[in-house]
RNA sequence: GCCGGAGUGGCGAAAUUGGUAUACGCACUGGAUUCAAAAUCCAGCGGGCUUCACUGCCCAUGGGGGUUCGAGUCCCCCCUCCGGCACCA
């Protein structure tokens, strides 16, 4: 046993035994409770950042944690391995995706073992093989099948002269990535999945889970679903017998429509396009290519349009209204026409306040409904959204939002135009991409069958060994002709495959049910096995994906489960979306790409923030930014790097205490010397202990040593002090435990510092220790390493073996996380605040058990209270057990 | 722009969910130990006033307002930063 504590030796050997004793391979076992413990698989860059030894040390914590508790712990882990930068990868150094792809697994897993994270390898997975993407064609047929999977036009992003489909990033800004060409949108044929069908599902089973998932999380996902409720009124054109159909919310607004505003592709306006004055042709055509450009947030767009001199008559009102054209109306987004109603909707009102339309006001605030009858309307300086009371609309007037909406969209009904209709932002998920570095879309094309499925015995429609990755043209798939030309499944004609491949969300929408049932060859997985690993008990992961990926795998289940294969609705539980890990990004505008910290010159203010910064190279400008770290093309800070230096224990214990887990997290090294010091700390005095001889081991102890069962069988005397640590021991277990129950990792940590403290504060040395003080001792000692374990698992288990001789993690292991002795734990006298008109002025000892009375009379008893109450009278006073008193005077 | 979140000492943060603001750690300062350094140990550490000292008082949780006996925590407005926005994953 070496007395020093060296982290790489004993990191080793521990993710070695591990390793050879299988401690963390997952079984079924119906004797012990189940519990699946999951984090958001990586993608293989190659290289693991700080976000990720965060997201792993928090599931790992919860996994020890549990596994301590005696719980069946499945703790998988896999590669979210196709996806866009081993492609570019392939088109910039012209190698093999899947060689790169392989390479970088390599190198990532062996980083993850370095972490010691307690995975069960054995049941790794990764998307880009054969054996997991048949699956994901598996379902995309049985989608098919169940009339989930369908084909319609879409468009594309489109570079005119590398004449190939751009992702968004790749078109970022508005031009090519590769060749800075202006981006433009082309319309092609693709696949897409029905998740609109789950719609209202989607929106119901929050109810299951609203427990166990951030609300923040819900609110996203409600608002991106956008389920609403409203009219859809029909406007009839005076210069035409088309009639424009708008979709509202807010039908009460109607009299204050001041124009309809359409889409630029609207068909009324390609038809009536010729009669146009050039002026509104051109205006007409310059929003239209404004809106095909690739969105850029970080722009504020200024809302453009052009009365195009046709009208549309308000139903209600047969008042004519100007149609206008828009630049924040999309064909692709509702009817691609609203109604404008300035007064009542913000949007509407910049855009009737830049071009000087007319605004009504029609709702009126409760109170004000009388003068509002009489009144004109008022001058108003901003949209006033909230539901009220019709004014200025006729038959209406004096009604209710509320009962307006109603009558109002009967009224419509019933006269013809309009019907009430529920409508949903969410879209159906496109899932076709024009890459060669995803699963194949299992689909043929034949000249005399039409779209034709491949049969389920034929898959994998496995990719090709390699393709011309070119990055311009048509994808590297549709230049294989061994790939694409094929015999119809149905008539054994010359037919093409489909070239397209699936969204990499596909993959990560259903890899956790793998995970139950990974080498299964026949299905994606077994029900009966899945049914009893699923639904997951925690999920972790950034919060970056707290929508798509986390509604489409929720969509996943509820097609699983309509196909039979599961027995519930909801994939997890509980959620915990941590925060993003970000950090210092450094973009040089000369070299057009982010650079690391080491090639730029910080320039810092005096209280040592980043102000800016230039090249050391030239000294030109480059932009700083915090950014979330795994950002593609940003460089993030090595973790490896700290764990060779100080040890994976002392990184994951840092990490999990630098912030809350789901706060963000702006990296920055210093302070994890703490962790380590805190380490040794503990590291030195268990070694104190058990090296002085005094507790016994194994068979050939020191005669006067004693062990713990012969402690434990002896009524002990503790003197102050022992019960002193005794009670720091258990109120730390009683605080660990609740923390880990409420899902709050960094203060445990901090408990654990404060255990240690307590324990080099015990003063009594190992010569001259009595029984109770050996127990006391003994006691902190054991609890204070199984609490670690969660975050120090190696260092944990060299310490246990030291104090019992046996291993900590293994299934057949009695260790078990520490349960609180309450009668132990609690203070006899507590200490109470006394305030005056809510200012502490006072502070008085009392027995922890004191009466409401007992509190409350020992507060007025005491001095100083009493010459701020003198001469003055008592009002009330109020206690709260066990907290403070609080006397209220006036006067 | 739309949706969601965050802001507390020099820094990361804590605060029993409306009840002692600043636990724990980092950095820093002083002391012990040492030939010396590292390591370790002990002490101090929000700001301002007051007292020789004990002490006492006031101001501080991004800014402004409100509710309450009492607000970091609840409500309203504003500022700054971060995440997502459907082809990055």
């Amino acid at each position: 046993m070496d007395e020093k504590y060296f982290a790489q030796k004993i990191e080793r050997k521990w993710q070695k035994r591990w390793d050879e004793r299988g401690t963390f391979v997952a079984k079924i076992d119906d004797e012990r409770e189940k519990f699946y413990c999951l984090e958001m698989l990586p993608y293989p860059s190659g290289k693991l950042h700080m976000g990720h030894v965060r997201n792993y040390s928090i599931g790992d914590v919860l996994s020890w944690y549990k596994r301590l508790q005696g719980y069946n712990v499945l703790h998988p882990i896999g590669w979210d391995s196709f996806g866009q930068p081993a492609e570019q990868a392939a088109i910039k150094k012209g190698v093999n995706p899947r060689d790169w792809t392989e390479d970088n697994i390599d190198q990532m897993r062996e980083q993850l073992k370095t972490l010691g994270i307690s995975y069960d390898w054995s049941r790794e997975i990764a998307a880009h093989r054969p054996e997991y993407y048949k699956f994901d064609q598996w379902f995309f047929l049985k989608m098919l099948e169940m009339g989930l999977a369908y084909r319609k036009d879409s468009e594309v992003n489109w570079c005119p002269k590398c004449e190939t489909t751009l992702s968004n990033e790749q078109a970022s800004g508005g031009i090519c990535w590769r060749c800075g060409t202006q981006v433009e949108k082309q319309s092609r044929p693709q696949w897409f999945l029905k998740i609109t069908k789950y719609a209202d599902e989607l929106l119901d089973d929050m109810s299951q889970i609203e427990d166990g998932w951030a609300e923040r999380v819900l609110t996203m996902q409600r608002n991106w679903i956008n389920k609403s409720k409203g009219t859809f009124v029909d406007f009839s054109v005076r210069e035409s017998s088309e009639k424009i159909r708008v979709f509202t919310t807010r039908i009460d607004t109607i009299y204050g429509a001041n124009a309809i505003v359409v889409a630029p592709e609207y068909p009324l306006i390609e038809e009536k396009f010729e009669s146009f004055s050039d002026e509104v042709k051109a205006k007409i055509e310059e929003i239209k290519v404004e809106q095909a450009k690739p969105k850029d947030y970080d722009e504020e767009i200024e809302k453009d349009g052009i009365d195009t001199g046709l009208h549309a008559i308000n139903p209600f009102s047969n008042e004519p209204v100007p149609i206008w054209v828009g630049n924040y109306v999309m064909m692709s987004y509702g009817t691609g026409a609203v109604m404008s109603v300035p007064a009542h909707d913000e949007r509407d009102f910049e855009f009737a306040k830049k071009f000087d339309l007319p605004i009504r006001q029609v709702i009126s605030e409760t109170h004000l409904v009388h003068e509002h009858h009489t009144m004109q309307a008022l001058a108003l300086d901003q949209a006033f959204t909230q539901k009220g009371i019709l004014v200025h609309s006729d038959f209406w007037n004096g009604k209710k939002s509320k009962d307006a909406i109603k009558e109002m969209t009967r009224y419509a009904e019933t006269h013809g135009f309009g019907e009430s209709a529920t409508t949903y932002r969410l879209r159906d998920w496109g899932i076709s991409r024009q890459r060669f570095w995803g699963s194949p879309i299992p689909i043929v094309y034949c000249n005399s069958c039409g779209t034709v499925p491949v049969e389920f015995e034929d898959l994998p429609v496995e990719l090709p060994e390699s393709a011309p990755f070119t990055g311009v043209g048509e994808s590297p798939l549709a230049k294989v002709p061994e790939f694409v030309n094929v015999e119809c499944p149905i008539c054994e004609e010359d037919a093409k495959r489909e070239t397209d491949t699936m969204d990499t969300f596909v993959d990560s929408s259903w890899y956790y049910f793998r995970y139950c049932d990974p080498h299964n060859s026949e299905l994606p997985f077994d029900s009966e096995i899945a049914n009893y690993w699923m639904p997951v008990d925690q999920y972790i992961g950034g919060i970056d994906h707290a929508v798509m990926h986390l509604l489409y795998t929720r969509f996943w289940s509820k097609v699983s489960r309509d196909l039979g294969m599961v027995n519930f609705d909801e994939p997890c539980e509980r959620l915990l979306t941590q925060g993003m890990v970000v950090t210092d990004s450094f973009y040089s505008k000369k070299q057009e790409s982010y650079v690391t910290a080491d090639e730029v010159e910080i320039q810092r203010d005096e209280s040592g923030k980043v102000i800016g910064a230039t090249l050391k190279e030239d000294g030109s400008e480059v932009k700083v930014a915090v950014e979330k770290m795994g950002k593609s093309k940003l460089n993030g800070v090595d973790p490896n790097e700290m764990i060779e230096v100080y040890g994976s224990d002392a990184a994951r214990i840092f990490s999990m205490f630098a912030a809350p887990a789901e706060n963000e997290l702006v990296w920055q090294e210093s302070g994890i010397e703490g962790a380590v010091r805190f380490i040794q700390r503990v590291w030195r005095y268990v070694h104190k202990w058990v090296e002085s001889g005094r507790w016994s081991i194994g068979e050939d102890d020191d005669p006067n040593s004693v062990s713990i069962a012969e402690l434990t069988l002896k009524k002990l005397d503790f003197s102050d002090d022992a019960k002193k640590l005794r009670q720091k021991t258990h109120q730390t277990i009683q605080r660990i435990t609740e923390n880990f129950e409420s899902g709050q990792f960094n203060t445990p940590v901090a408990a654990l510092m404060e255990l240690s403290n307590a324990m080099y504060d015990f003063k009594v040395e190992p010569e001259n220790a009595s029984d109770g003080d050996l127990f006391a001792v003994r006691e902190a000692c054991e609890s204070l390493i199984l609490m670690l374990a969660p975050y120090a698992p190696h260092v944990a288990e060299e310490l246990w073996e030291a104090i019992t001789g046996r291993d900590l993690g293994i299934l057949e292991s009695d260790a078990r996380f520490p349960i609180a002795d309450e009668d132990v734990a609690k203070e006899d006298e507590i200490e109470i605040v006394v305030q005056v008109n809510g200012k502490v002025r006072s502070r008085v000892k009392v027995s922890s058990d004191a009466s409401k009375d007992d509190l409350e009379r020992a507060a007025l008893a005491d001095g100083k209270i009493q010459n701020y109450t003198d001469g003055k009278e008592i009002v009330k006073v109020i206690v709260v057990p066990g907290r403070l008193v609080n006397v209220v005077v006036k006067g």
